[in-house]
RNA sequence: GGCGGUGUAGCUCAGUUGGUUAGAGCAGCGGAAUCAUAAUCCGCGUGUCGGGGGUUCGAAUCCCUUCACCGCUACCA
């Protein structure tokens, strides 16, 4: 059977999220995830924080807490953030909290060590004695040896542009503690990427479908390929194996090293929890397995080229990831969404006053599949009033209230004479119907989205058409299947909602009697004629209530 | 400086491997309907596809150049 494995990119756990994140590579992952699900497909996703790294060690130290704890906030706020938008995933872990991460994590260094693609290299870099720590070139400033500029920063002057080599800088001094730094010699391990490239992942590039805004990226990338350090003196991260002795002696696998390698230790931590420990290689070494990456553009080299190269180096039978969705940056309306200055909104707040479902559907309308976009607090209660208020619940309103003060308030019959009337109406006449889920499968998820309020604006033609409440005294009976024949519509929009609005999408299955969880119910598809109609006469319909209430644009904007 | 991206109707954006009169949603204007959260339905767009040049029978779509805005610049994740 095949099986699909989606991961999110680990959020670095230095900051909350933000929606350029979720509408990035966590929303479109979720919907995904229940759109195949539905589908009867089987599927893991995977997500969780990255730990390690320098920034968040100077973070952590300014905010003076130590590491773990430091780390583990920011993971908890990022699960608050998921659960307020009813976002899942079957395991939501840390890389410096994953137990079986860390030997995991060394078990690929020392393969790809073993099967030839690591270099040692020993060179000079800039040491903090106050700090106890090799500086990063952005932890160094000085004075330009171009110029003469002062400050210039470790990695390229502000001036002049030069890209600085920090060892030549003029009067460096640590950016942390502004003492002049010193000259040490250090050895690391290079991973060999020219030669995974040449033998191998170059190829699997050139031959593998891209996501269109992702193929240019990466074809330019092969070009330039460098050898890339994987290793750190520093404390904070996974230790290096035994088998490298004492030159591995305070030195950590450097931070992009071992992150990706997390989603495989979470998938591990996770089988492990179901009592299944061997069950992650389904997952991870299975050729039925499809390997999707949810990531936004930042992330392409690593997950279409380095990671791949991993996977592929470590020679175990892993899987090369089968898609790469990879999203442009989403901004904040005349800027960028940055956690320092303020202009990112509280999520779990910002859900708490507009619901999940309306900003779910919001993002994923404006999602930046193939260029940047925007949120704009604007575009988003027109949306909710437009689309959602107008279009989607209006329709369920209108069709309910009515079958509430005319037909009992129970699902109506369809009467044979004027069954193919009404298939023929609803189906080919009232306008172009979509699967949503289609469109998810290709990771159009705006185009998704627009569909579900296409075939909504469908239910409302047909509603016009057939005038219920005129039929009402001239022909009754007729007027009862048109009805029975809006409720089979609502049904379908209800599973058609059901991966992007999955509470709403709810709300509106148990308006219609209807028992159990949408989501449980098989993805419709597209409805055809002689097997659309689901829905038994004479059910009860649940308590009737507004889907989506009217929002006004706060006055603050 | 280097690399990359973006620039299409008032606004937000689609435009597949170049090909009939360049599209959608929202906003706006006119009309219909009144079951419904004043929610719906119908009709209405002469846009220099940033500017200039080129390739082609034909380009928003390829090449060159130019302007504007933006991102990244790899011991940053």
């Amino acid at each position: 059977m095949s099986r699909t494995l989606v991961t999110s990119a680990l959020l670095y756990a230095n900051g909350p999220l933000h929606f350029g994140h979720i509408a990035g590579a966590y929303l479109p992952a979720d919907i995904y995830t229940r759109a195949l699900r539905m589908a009867g497909e089987d599927v893991l996703a995977v997500s969780g924080s990255d730990d390690h790294g320098v920034a968040i060690t100077i973070a952590a130290e300014k905010a003076g807490e130590d590491y773990a704890s430091y780390v583990a906030g920011w993971n908890a706020r990022m699960r608050e953030t998921f659960a307020a938008l009813d976002i899942r995933y079957d395991i939501v872990s840390g890389t410096s909290t994953s137990p079986p991460h860390a030997d995991l994590s060394r078990e690929f260094f020392e393969r790809l060590d073993a099967n030839g693609y690591l270099k040692e290299r020993t060179t000079d870099q800039l040491y903090c004695a106050t700090d106890e720590m090799f500086l990063a070139d952005r932890y160094v400033q000085g004075t330009c040896y171009v110029c003469g500029h002062t400050p210039a920063r470790g990695d390229e002057c502000p001036s002049c542009g030069t890209w600085i080599d920090p060892l030549k800088l003029k009067e460096p001094s640590c950016k942390i503690c502004g003492t002049a730094p010193e000259t040490r010699s250090t050895t690391h391990w290079y991973l060999d990427l020219p030669k995974l490239r040449d033998e191998k992942i170059g190829a699997w590039i050139k031959g593998h479908e891209w996501k269109s805004n992702v193929a240019g990226f990466i074809e330019n990338l092969l070009e330039d390929v460098p050898e890339r350090a994987i290793t750190r003196d520093m404390k904070w991260g996974v230790s290096l194996p035994a088998s490298v002795g004492e030159r591995g002696e305070g030195k950590v696998l450097y931070v992009w090293f071992d992150a990706p390698i997390g989603y495989i230790s979470f998938t591990k931590e996770l089988m492990v929890e179901r009592g299944t420990p061997d069950a992650w290689k389904d997952w991870w070494q299975s050729e039925d397995t499809s390997l999707v990456h949810f990531i936004g553009k930042d992330n392409i080299p690593f997950h279409c080229l380095v990671f791949p190269s991993m996977l592929y180096g470590a020679k175990d039978g892993y899987v090369l990831p089968a898609h790469v969705p990879a999203n442009e940056f989403y901004n904040l309306k005349g800027g960028k969404f940055s956690t320092s200055e303020g202009n990112a909104f509280d999520i779990p707040n910002f859900v708490e006053q507009y619901g999940a479902d309306v900003t779910r559907f919001y993002l994923c309308s404006s999602m930046p599949e193939t260029a940047d976009s925007e949120f704009s607090m604007e575009l988003f209660i027109q949306t909710a009033n437009t689309a959602l208020a107008g279009t989607i619940g209006n329709l369920a309103q209108r069709v309910l209230k009515f079958i509430d003060k005319n037909a009992e308030g129970k699902i109506p019959a369809i009467h044979d004479d004027h069954r193919a009337e009404m298939d023929a109406c609803i189906l080919n006449e009232c306008g172009a119907i979509e699967d949503p889920v289609e469109h998810i499968r290709a990771f159009r998820f705006r185009r998704a989205a627009e569909a579900i309020v296409q075939n909504a604006a469908v239910g409302n033609r047909f509603i016009d058409q057939m005038a219920p409440w005129a039929l009402r005294k001239e022909d009754p009976v007729k007027g009862e299947s048109s009805l029975a024949t809006l409720c089979e519509w609502l049904s379908w929009t209800a599973r058609w909602m059901a991966p992007i609005m999955p509470t709403k999408a709810q709300e509106l299955w148990s308006m219609l009697g209807q028992q159990g969880q949408v989501l449980d119910q098989p993805a419709p598809g597209l409805p055809r004629a002689e097997t659309w109609r689901t829905l038994r006469a004479g059910t009860p319909l649940g308590e009737i209530v507004a889907m989506f209430p009217r929002l006004e644009l706060p006055e603050t904007e």
